[in-house]
RNA sequence: GCAGUAAACUGGACGGCCGCGGCGUAAGCUGAGGAAAGUCCGGGCUUCACAGGACAGGAUGCAGGCUAACGGCCUGCGGAGGCGACUCCAGGGACAGUGCAACAGAAAAUAAACGCCGUACGGUCGGUGGGGCGCGAGACGCGCCGAAAGCGACCGACGAGUUGAUUUCGGAUGCAGGUCGCCUGAUGCCGCGACGACGCGUAUCGGGUAUACGCUAGGAGCGGCAGAAUGCGAGAUGCGCCGAAAGCGACCGACGGUAAGUGUGGAAAUGUGGGGUAAGAGCCCACAGGAACGAUGGCGACUGAAGUUCCGUGUAAACCCCAUCCGAAGCAACUUUGGGAACGUUACGCUUGUCCGGCAGUUCCCGUAACAGGCUUGAGCGCACAGGUAACUGCGCGUCGAGAUAGAUGACCGUCUUAAAUGACAGAACCCGGCUUAUAAGUUUGCUGCAAGA
RNA sequence: GCCGAUGUGGCGGAAUUGGCAGACGCCCGGGACUUAAAAUCCCGUGAACAUUAAGUUCGUACCGGUUCGACCCCGGUCAUCGGCA
């Protein structure tokens, strides 16, 4: 991903869960919070209790595809992470990438 | 063809385009599995100064072989199951010792409670064609009513309870109406035994204190034997009371013998039949069963002819004994790069216990340390040949097939194979050898049984 | 990744040298008391079948094994919890 980078550290994703704000969809959850960086950066969750790793991996390769689909189009300056809720096992491409456009749009930054 | 059994294999292929990890200056090359899983075993590798000994602790447990090693694998042996192909088995030792075996049952591992048998033993009692007195005409069988007894069953009640079949006694009365070698006779033993349980077993039923059948406990009666007075002769019979010598019998107790029997139980001292005995017993005999020794064969487990000796259970996945093996920790190990503190010659430490021996700088804390190495060529994979029943081994040729570090494989399409490909189980984290567990669908081969055909 | 522990009714929690499973408490249901409720007292309560009554079978996370007999002993799975950095 061109303009992104990763969340790694335990605290950043415990920043923006207290600080940051959210955006509920069908297979996903955004939580996103303005940096004074000028790049993106995105955290990707996955839960245990979503399944065994085939599954999770699965749930995080769509998601991060789908986050790759319509990256041109998010602002910079912000740091985002992405929660797979448990209904997304088994779901399709197309309906991880058309929630996930609408939460974006929820939030107001598309 | 149907049914089965054993083994092996596949787990879609090719391509376009947008992205991701690794290698590479670049072009480009390459990128999850048969289980990558569980972490149940065994190793490599690394560190603990050296990796030494003994105990404790743990693991394994038929034989021979394979292997780096194993609790794995192969081939056999023994046992169990199957008509068979074949499958399954932690498969050493219970005469080294200790423990345990609830309930039921007389008794559960040192047998003896009941029973059976014996005794010139002790005690209690019984009945009797016997003796005395009195009454008196019926008796036997069947049916009815009531009571009692032993044997069983049941319960929100455990009781003078209810109930089942059986037996005995009594009562009222009805039916019926007997007998000549016969009547009385407590009781015991042997044999047969109508009937027969709500007990036990089997079958049926969706199930039941259901139904059916069988068996058993119980059991009238019949036959024989033992049993006290030389009974009686046409009413020989019946009932009540008194009385008790001898003999007989029963019960209780004592002493001894016995291991046949006793509904239980997973297991009761090998089973059946006969002899034998006071009663009994492998006490003896026949047949059968088991254990030890044993010729022969086999490297061995084992086999087990003839024969000899013997016959008190199970449990060691209870403690234990025997044999063999095991130093510990794990890549978050460890190596490399700082700062501070403490203790120092038997103190600390040597990676979970104890002791002995041995060693010389060791230990702890902080930087939520950093990032690099460890990190992928290895007991590797494929093919051919040779040895071996096989596991496996030798040799030759070819080949390089992930190395991430919040963790890389995804999206959209096309073509082909196909019943379907939109995928059943499932994602490497130092690396191997196994085991175990999950798995849609499909393919191949060997063998067995049955049926048919030639 | 490594190491360790646990699993018994709806819930907590007993039962162990291997011998009657569900003690005890809470919750729940029914009844008594009350005008009604609370508190209190009494009774019941693992599941299925059968209910007039008596009863039968299955049940200690799951699957096997050892044993006459397993919550307990052994092996294997599953789930949950804790520890190490």
């Amino acid at each position: 991903m061109r303009s992104t980078s990763s969340l790694k550290l335990n605290r950043d994703f415990r920043r923006l869960y207290s600080r940051g704000k959210s955006a509920p969809g069908a297979y996903v959850a955004v939580y996103a919070m303005k940096t004074r960086r000028n790049d993106k950066r995105l955290g990707l969750t996955v839960g245990k209790s979503f399944g065994k790793a085939v599954r999770r991996n699965r749930a995080k390769r769509l998601i991060r595809e789908s986050y790759r689909a319509i990256e041109e189009k998010i602002p910079n300056g912000y740091d985002f992470v992405i929660v797979a809720r448990g209904r997304a096992d088994g779901a399709g491409f197309w309906q991880i990438k058309r929630d996930l456009e609408y939460v974006f749009g929820k939030l107001g930054l598309k």
